[in-house]
DNA sequence: ATTAGGG
DNA sequence: CCCTAAT
């Protein structure tokens, strides 16, 4: 939880669910911003972000280059995220850091994704304080002090250190947990030592964000300041820090979460919270929130509800006023899932059937210093079990004094990178080092399996388009039903798969090979990895060799699987992630689009790979995921909420391309494009009408301006020319044409 | 589905 | 390249 990084994000985290597909572009972010003025993102809403994608496992390894924006660099962030929240499950706490460098590039562009790209300058507390931030777990003694001290703190510019900032989001980011639904009640201790200016100092806005004005609930709510000091009372525990610390005082969070257990009715907030959440998420079964935070949360919310959020630069905005709720709603919908993942990271990559216990359990030993805490752990895993309450910790092996954090380029990413490859291989048993890991956390979870809960609040919805399964022979008359020919075709899917062949999951490139974790835990949720989800065929297991180590790292597994067939091509598998994703609605794109787009492309590297996953190997389907939650989620909101398309890759124009279009448009005339790309791309699947119409735009303007300004390969200035004369011609052309139509109408109306 | 324009 | 509005 110790990752670091900073963000950049340029837009309004509310948005999140359906954010613009452009969200890379700077611009796009600004206008996006524009739009959502009274949006203000805060710290909660970039942790909810981040949270959000965090649990992705990107599968490439991190880069520090800075420059080169795309798909590299956002992999690198995820995984580096990916890392903290997986462990952490669901624990916000960010803490901010003025240590800088390299990690400065990063962005969240959608929930789905956390983006780095060479520097820019976005606007945000973040950014603008040159913070890093940390995602930890929150929710220290200390918090509960200075929550008091909230509203003194929240306009307080001079306040805005480090420190504070770190105090705000966590609580802000306690308050996030609290409203999830997946009421994983997180008690966290941070072994981090505090920052001295981290008296703990809620950022209020959240809890605005999150009460809903209509909801008579949280209005009812009683007045913060009592209810915060209600539930700091009540906070039994002192989660010691341990500030370095392998491990912390386990027993304590244990104690404590048992004892939440057992007092959960008596909390006054939860007849509230419950309230609320069952309205939109009645998915929950009996959940029983700590009383603390609820108290603490729920309460304070109202207090806030019109608050500001205070900016990084002491702007006061006004938060969330109109769509409060509606993106509360979505916010706890897209949260909910990761909320409740967890391990995802780790779950690829290690294939430890035995869960998330496990890996927690040998992670402790790993640390040697700690390993208590395996106790709860091995519940943990038992989202399964009626109440599950866990404690986990995690050495820092880091030298965090000093530091302070880790960036994410520096030490942090690429060591931990580092350590897990280096002991994948060698540890059968789960045992990860979680490097830098720090806090210790423990939570709780009452009532059914976790799992379960999260599966029946929301589904998945796979399309695979094309996945070529050899030898489906289907037999059926004619008189059947179609739903029978479903059936049978099922039937024999299901045979074939089930003989001789067996179905691999590929998320973020990486196989998933735990079966036993759900779709959730996984990290395939509607709010997530709606981009790179593969499957492939593979050999039965039995005619394969099935590795002595069950977790034996997944890199060994991709690398090593004796049947040629038995994967997708490692290259094909992240190629489907960069171009296909999956979209809501209509699939949008699909492999065969994929490939086509590809091969056009005549510089794609993954040519060859994409040929052979997609003739020889006849696999690799990329499905389309929608997911809606069930009966949460308002119709209206249905189109939006999956709506994370990627960006198509850049293609520049070669300049035979250009000469092509340039002599079309000599041709044609601007304005005929759709003729334009008929006549002269009609074979570029990849260059479309618009795309055209865009580049012509390009090129004008590129002809215009001095050959110092120009950027990319250079075009011939002869093109170039033609360009401008083409231009000129077809503009007095068109002028010409308006000219005569508007003396038509003159006439006719004379 | 196209076109035009702003970003 | 993306997104929208207007055709």
């Amino acid at each position: 939880m110790v990752l670091q990084k900073r963000l950049d994000y340029g837009f309004n985290g509310y948005q999140v669910p359906h954010i613009p597909r452009a969200t890379r572009s700077a611009r796009r972010r600004r206008s996006f911003k524009k739009k959502h003025e009274e949006n203000q993102m805060c710290a909660f809403d970039l942790l909810a972000i981040v949270a959000g994608k965090l649990l992705l496992d990107k599968e490439s390894a991190p880069s520090s280059s800075n420059t080169s924006a795309g798909k590299d660099q956002c992999a690198v962030v995820n995984s580096a995220v990916k890392y903290e929240w997986q462990d952490e499950e669901k624990p916000l706490k960010v803490e901010a850091c003025d240590q800088g460098s390299a990690a400065r590039n990063f962005f969240v562009s959608d929930l789905s994704q956390v983006h780095g790209q060479g520097c820019s300058s976005k606007e945000t507390l973040v950014t603008r304080n040159n913070l890093n931030l940390r995602l930890a777990s929150a929710l220290t003694k200390s918090d509960c002090a200075g929550r008091s001290n909230a509203e003194k703190l929240r306009n307080d510019k001079s306040k805005n250190d480090i420190g504070t900032f770190a105090s705000k989001v966590e609580g802000v980011s306690s308050e996030y947990r609290e409203f999830g639904d997946c009421k994983l009640e997180v008690e966290t201790k941070r072994a981090v030592k505090d920052e001295p200016g981290k008296s703990g100092v809620v950022l209020s806005s959240t809890a605005a964000n999150m009460c809903s004005l209509e909801d008579p609930v949280v209005l009812d709510a009683k007045p913060p300041a009592v209810a915060s000091l209600d539930s700091c009372a009540k906070v039994p525990l002192c989660r010691n820090h341990i500030p370095n610390s392998s491990y912390p005082t386990n027993q304590d969070d244990v104690n404590v979460v048992s004892r939440d257990d057992d007092d959960n009715s008596s909390g006054c907030t939860h007849p509230i919270t419950k309230k609320k959440f069952f309205r939109r998420a009645p998915r929950i079964g009996d959940r029983r929130i700590r009383k603390i935070l609820a108290s603490k949360y729920w309460k304070v919310a109202p207090k806030f509800k019109d608050a500001t959020v205070s900016n990084s630069d002491g702007d006061l905005k006004p938060v969330f006023h109109k769509r409060k709720n509606y993106y509360r709603q979505q916010r706890s919908e897209r949260l909910y899932p990761f909320k409740k993942r967890k391990h995802y990271a780790y779950s690829s990559p290690s294939n430890v059937d035995g869960g998330l216990s496990c890996e927690f359990v040998s992670d402790s030993p790993r640390k040697g210093s700690n390993g208590d805490a395996s106790g709860s752990c091995s519940r943990i895993h038992g989202v399964t079990g009626a109440s599950s309450s866990f404690v986990a910790q995690h050495t820092s092996f880091q030298p965090r004094d000093s530091h302070g954090m880790r960036t994410f380029n520096g030490g942090a990413s690429s060591s931990f990178m580092g350590q897990r490859t280096s002991f994948q291989p060698r540890d059968c048993h789960g045992t990860r080092t979680f490097n830098g890991l720090i806090d210790m956390y423990s939570f709780d979870l009452i009532g059914e399996d976790l799992t379960r809960r999260c599966l029946s609040f929301s589904s998945v919805k796979l399309r695979i388009k094309s996945f070529r399964v050899p030898e489906l022979l289907v037999e059926i008359p004619e008189s059947s039903t179609v739903g029978l020919l479903k059936r049978t075709v099922m039937e024999a899917v299901t045979a074939i798969l089930g003989g001789g062949l067996r179905v691999g999951v590929l998320l973020q490139g990486k196989k998933v090979r735990d079966d036993n974790k759900t779709l959730l835990q996984t990290g395939i949720s509607h709010n997530n990895q709606l981009d790179s989800l593969g499957f492939c065929l593979e050999p039965n297991p039995s005619e394969a060799p099935p590795s002595l180590c069950p977790e034996d790292s997944p890199f060994l597994l991709q690398c090593d699987a004796p049947d040629p067939m038995s994967r997708c091509p490692p290259t094909a598998g992240v190629v489907c992630q960069g171009i296909c994703t999956g979209s809501p609605e209509p699939l949008v794109n699909n492999l065969g689009n994929c490939i086509e787009s590809d091969r056009d492309s005549a510089s794609s590297p993954t040519d060859t790979s994409m040929d052979q996953s997609t003739n020889s190997k006849a696999l690799v389907a990329v499905p389309a995921m929608k997911v809606e939650a069930l009966a949460v989620v308002p119709a209206h909101q249905k189109s939006k909420q999956s709506e994370i398309v990627q960006r198509r890759i850049r293609r520049p124009f070669s300049v035979a391309e250009v000469e092509a279009l340039v002599q079309a448009v000599e041709k044609l005339g601007t304005g005929r494009w759709r003729d334009v790309k008929l006549r002269a791309f009609d074979n570029a699947k990849h260059r479309t009408y618009v795309d055209l119409k865009d580049k012509w735009k390009t090129l004008v303007h590129t002809a215009r301006i001095s050959p110092q300004q120009r950027r990319g390969e250079p075009v011939p200035q002869e093109l170039l020319d033609r360009v401008l004369t083409a231009h000129a011609y077809w503009s007095q052309q068109q002028a010409n044409q308006q000219f005569k139509h508007q003396q038509a109408e003159t006439c006719l109306l004379l």
